[in-house]
DNA sequence: GTCTATACCTCGATAGAC
DNA sequence: GTCTATCGAGGTATAGAC
């Protein structure tokens, strides 16, 4: 955890894969590419990981630390309403957080495998806790078209190249918006936390 | 064209392609992977297809020919406001008829690689297209959110494993209603095609 | 017209020199 | 920390038997 040179490579390693992940999937990405465009070899990616599966893992996991933290959060809250709009705000957060990496998730199968192993039984529990959360107990079709047409929604939007130039608060408003317009949850007036409703 | 022999293997290996890459990305699905699922070795597949590619292009082929169509004639509408129903139905439509196909063609790289050779410049072109007509001229950002969450959203949603057990009615009804909330266009009364607003 | 056998390449991964 | 060399497995693609 500690910053180094050794950290460096490491680090331009996963900035790298990322990208490259992005634009040709997941199972499409050769370590070979990975090194080619690091200038240096295959080899070289080994000394920093051992296997592929590990520096998927090591692309996905900060975003997973943080949807972990905010479907834990979200489930603390004793009102539905509240726990809707603590999720939708944390979702929101967290796709501009992380922008290209939440499209990855909700799309490549080669993340999701990789999340897998982790907690909530993978990206697919991940998706179940927070679909649970958002279209509420017991729900009907209609609920459940619109929880996931809210977090696929936000989700791919967020992370498509499309509004890549728009900036991270002008984008948090809007992406809030749409969400809360899909949930049917009242609008707010400020961006400043309320404790009630 | 013609229903025969010849043409049964080749329908029985585009839908089992279909389902692999579904579940395996595309370039996470090898040859070897559809052969043994039908039981034939994978030059028995080059019989039917000469590359990878080919094959790629055949699966996502029905899905281009109705995507085009639709912004075809969508783009002949003359008000707008018919150009964004028409639009918006016939997309629902569209995810209905193909469901799973089109979830891959909003994410999978590798079906974005087969598409760029087709009409309007590949996949990217049919998204910018809709996103036009969506969005409509000139757009701020807000308009584009929208536009993007609805595709997006309708697209995945319709494709989600999550769903597949609605029927096509019900689902229709429902990504009808969730796409016209998010433009803000009028609520139907009925699903008969209306010629006026 | 359909499939077997096989060529050839790149994959992920390892060993060991520097 | 990065390199060269190499492995076995599995990738796309082809030649030719039936």
């Amino acid at each position: 955890m500690t910053a180094g040179p050794a950290e460096d490579t490491r680090t331009r390693l996963l900035q790298t894969a990322l990208r490259l992940f992005t634009e040709h999937g997941v199972e499409g990405t050769s370590l070979q590419m990975i090194a080619d465009a690091l200038g240096i070899t295959k080899a070289a990616v080994y000394y920093h990981f051992k296997t592929k599966a590990e520096i998927t893992e090591a692309v996905a996991e900060p975003g997973i630390r943080d949807l972990d933290e905010l479907v834990r959060r979200a489930a603390t809250q004793k009102r539905r309403g509240a726990q809707v709009d603590l999720l939708l705000e944390g979702f929101v957060d967290l796709v501009i957080r992380h922008r290209s990496l939440v499209a990855l998730f909700s799309s490549d199968p080669g993340i999701a495998r990789a999340i897998e192993k982790s907690a909530h039984g993978g990206a697919e529990g991940f998706g179940q806790a927070m679909l649970g959360i958002l279209s509420g107990p017991d729900p009907d079709t209609t609920a459940r078209v619109n929880a996931l047409v809210t977090l696929t929604g936000i989700a791919m939007a967020g992370g498509s190249p499309d509004l890549a130039r728009v900036d991270d608060e002008k984008l948090r408003t809007e992406l809030l918006d749409v969400g809360r317009r899909l949930l049917g949850r009242p609008r707010r007036r400020s961006l400043a936390p309320v404790s009630t409703l």
